[in-house]
DNA sequence: CTTTTCACAGTCGCGCGGATGGGA
DNA sequence: TCCCATCCGCGCGACTGTGAAAAG
């Protein structure tokens, strides 16, 4: 096959013989093993985070209630099971956990996260029992939510794609898995019936790519970071929704990657295929997203999109962040004749986006001789259900709080800079409402693109200030509701399912890794991610120029100083970014390597912080009502004055900020990365 | 009744063209 | 005076969610 041809049309032609997985392997793959699988991983995870030993099934999460998921020992039939390649195999497509013991050995996954969607593994280097010395990435697996449904008609793509060749199932062609037949035979778990061809997360082949065999070809360890991972788990937490239009709709939030472990010199195409999640329908009701019938396997048109730079070399993907901001949602089947590719949805289905790295020739030739070279990557959190028109209100609310061109539905957002400045929670020290600087000095610049993506956080302080505990929720909780949700969400932190080094623990206080944690101060810095070389100018993003967090991240040194100062709880308020600095600069800059913000200590909220918190309550209590009334009542709903002036302010203060300067010093912010890795 | 489509108002970025300033 | 580079303002198009109407 030759991936250029999808360029741009997106028109792939590939075999779908790999695909071609025996019915009986469904079969033999029960759903009810799976989740059998799941828990006791889940258990695992939940009593130790220093021996996360029993991953060895692949089962775990993604088969969770879909049962499409499969189970690492099947995975590798060919007796292979524990072998790095099994373990990426399973491990990240899969999410599940796919992760061997061998694994354990040479891939280092750990599952430290408890929440569906939300697991992280901590992996480290490659070095056996490194990993507490040195964890330095999390990279989240496919999650129950993750499970990619197969449709039932033995050819997802039937209709526009035929991409087999491109997309083995799992990504496993790629390095990890010599042989493609390996994996059908290995008997992947289609928990879906008959019809599904493909495994849960197939993107687990990322770490596949890491993982790649000595001596192969392939042997790239390709890590994926998704960028603005903090934004897709806000928006996970109530079902991601995405409009979906005959035109076509971007994505809010977009897919944005941090790719590493690529060949320099290599060529790879780049894309984003969207699957099935599961094989239902969903409907919007009584507040909260169920399931209505069996999902339309049968639809058709494009369900990739290919990166406009692809194909480029390795050098190029991981010298600058991958946004994939363009990339646009329809349910007009007859679309992509245009010259903009468009992903062809279904309203009322749940899908799961997919990262492919391709490696071809300079031409953009994909190398058909051999297989290894595709590398799939799935994020759980970016999960999302096509809507023709937002359902969930939180869901909406977010939108407009984050992304830029909903700005106009921002109530106050005309008063967002002539409030007093004591009212203010935008702590800029010039009065300039367009400053472009949030804190002295141009460290601390922001764009608004890095801003609402990467930065904000105050819907969850108005909306969602104890859902961190309910990753899945429809933020439909009334106040009782809400706070039974609080009692859970103790409860749910302490089982928080993050394995944690040493280093992570040093706080001695788990429920400092929990959900969100991730992308906080305190949390972040214990991950001891690896910071990126970023050095690029260049953006494919117009709209959203995705920058500031680099310059942001360079200034964390005098950052503790100017958070403690506007306190913590101020949304925008730039958070460490762990991979700028190695935790011990950190503390010489004197920045508390724990520090939290007060959502995340439980410490007493700064008066806008309360303001916050009641906002919250007396919105949920509306909210809470039934849900015939909820829809009304919440339409349009605001939050309280200067939420989101004071969460948006940096975008605007800095948003003349450029995209050279963001880049001349953006570690890539990746402490708010989610990747995948490969040992 | 649910879902989809459409027009609308608002914001934003880009590109074009004119104005301005500096140098030859 | 001419040429060139830069700056600024305006218009256009892209994009957003809203809300009503249409469609199923």
């Amino acid at each position: 096959m030759q991936l250029e041809n999808i360029l741009p049309s997106s028109s792939i032609n590939l075999p779908k013989t790999f695909y071609n997985l025996s019915s009986s392997d469904s079969a033999n793959n029960s759903p009810g093993s799976s989740q059998i699988e799941y828990q006791e991983v889940e258990r695992t995870e939940s009593e130790s985070t220093t021996a996360p030993k029993k991953y060895l099934s692949g089962a775990g999460m993604m088969g969770d209630g879909e049962g499409d998921s499969f189970s690492g020992t099947k995975t590798a039939p060919d007796g292979r099971k524990g072998s790095p390649v099994l373990g990426v195999g399973v491990g990240v497509g899969v999410g599940v956990g796919g992760v061997g013991e061998d694994d354990l050995t040479s891939g280092r996954r750990y599952n430290i996260d408890d929440l569906g969607s939300d697991r992280y593994f901590i992996s480290s280097s490659s070095q056996a029992g490194s990993d507490m010395a040195n964890p330095c990435s999390l990279f989240p697996y496919a999650g129950q939510t993750g499970s990619v449904y197969g449709a039932s008609n033995g050819s997802r793509y039937s209709a526009s794609l035929h991409y087999g060749s491109v997309l083995p199932p799992a990504g496993f062609s790629s390095s990890v898995c010599s042989s493609r037949s390996q994996f059908a035979s290995g008997g992947y778990q289609f928990g879906q019936g008959p019809g599904c061809l493909y495994p849960s997360y197939p993107a687990t082949g990322s770490s596949i790519g890491s993982m790649s065999l000595p001596g192969s070809a392939a042997g790239a360890r390709a890590q994926v970071y998704l960028c603005n991972r903090p934004l897709w788990l806000k928006f996970h937490r109530h079902q991601t929704e995405m409009i979906i239009t005959k035109q076509g709709r971007r994505m809010f939030p977009f897919l944005s990657f941090n790719i590493t472990g690529l060949n320099l010199t290599a060529h790879y195409n780049v894309f984003v295929e969207v699957i099935l999640a599961d094989p239902n329908h969903w409907r919007f009701q009584g507040g909260k997203w169920v399931t209505c019938g069996k999902a339309d396997n049968n639809m058709q048109g494009n369900k990739m999109y290919v990166h406009p730079e692809s194909p480029n070399t390795g050098a190029h993907w991981m010298r600058q962040e991958i946004s994939f901001g363009k990339l646009k949602l329809t349910n007009n089947k007859g679309a992509n004749n245009n010259n903009t590719q468009m992903i062809v949805l279904q309203s009322l289905h749940k899908y799961q986006p997919r990262l492919h790295i391709v490696e071809v020739t300079e031409e953009g030739v994909e190398d058909m001789s051999n297989e290894a070279k595709t590398q799939t990557f799935t994020f759980p959190e970016n999960q999302f259900i096509a809507v023709t028109a937002y359902q969930n209100t939180d869901i909406t609310q977010l939108k407009i709080d984050h992304n830029p061109f909903a700005k106009g539905f921002r109530d106050n957002y005309d008063s967002m800079y002539t409030a007093p400045e004591s009212d203010r929670l935008t702590p800029s020290p010039t009065d300039s409402p367009r400053s472009h600087q949030i804190v002295p000095g141009a460290r601390y610049a922001m764009q608004p693109f890095f801003q609402d993506q990467f930065v904000n956080q105050l819907p969850q302080n108005r909306f969602y200030a104890s859902e961190r505990a309910v990753p899945q929720t429809n933020s439909l909780l009334s106040p009782q509701s809400e706070d039974a949700a609080n009692a859970a969400a103790a409860a749910a932190a302490a089982t928080q399912r993050w394995f944690v080094t040493p280093v992570q623990q040093t706080g001695s206080n788990k429920l400092d890794l929990s959900y969100e944690n991730d992308y906080s101060a305190g949390g972040l810095l214990s991950y001891g991610i690896k910071p990126l070389p970023l050095q690029t100018s260049h953006h494919a993003l117009g709209y959203y120029p995705d920058s500031a967090f680099a310059s942001m991240a360079a200034g964390w040194g005098t950052r503790s100083t100017y958070q403690r100062k506007v306190t913590t709880g101020l949304p925008w308020s730039p958070r460490p970014s762990p991979p700028a600095f190695p935790p011990e600069e950190q503390l010489q800059a004197g920045a508390p390597p724990k520090d939290k913000l007060p959502e995340e200590s439980g410490a007493p909220p700064s008066a806008s912080s309360s303001n916050w918190i009641e906002t919250s309550h007396s919105l949920k209590s509306v909210d809470s009502t039934d849900s015939g009334v909820y829809s009304m009542v919440c339409k349009r709903r605001r939050m309280s004055p200067g939420g989101s002036s004071t969460e948006n302010s940096p975008s605007i203060k800095c948003e003349d900020l450029t995209t050279d300067e963001y880049n001349k010093d953006n570690p890539k912010g990746m402490g708010y990365y989610a990747f995948y890795t490969s040992p």
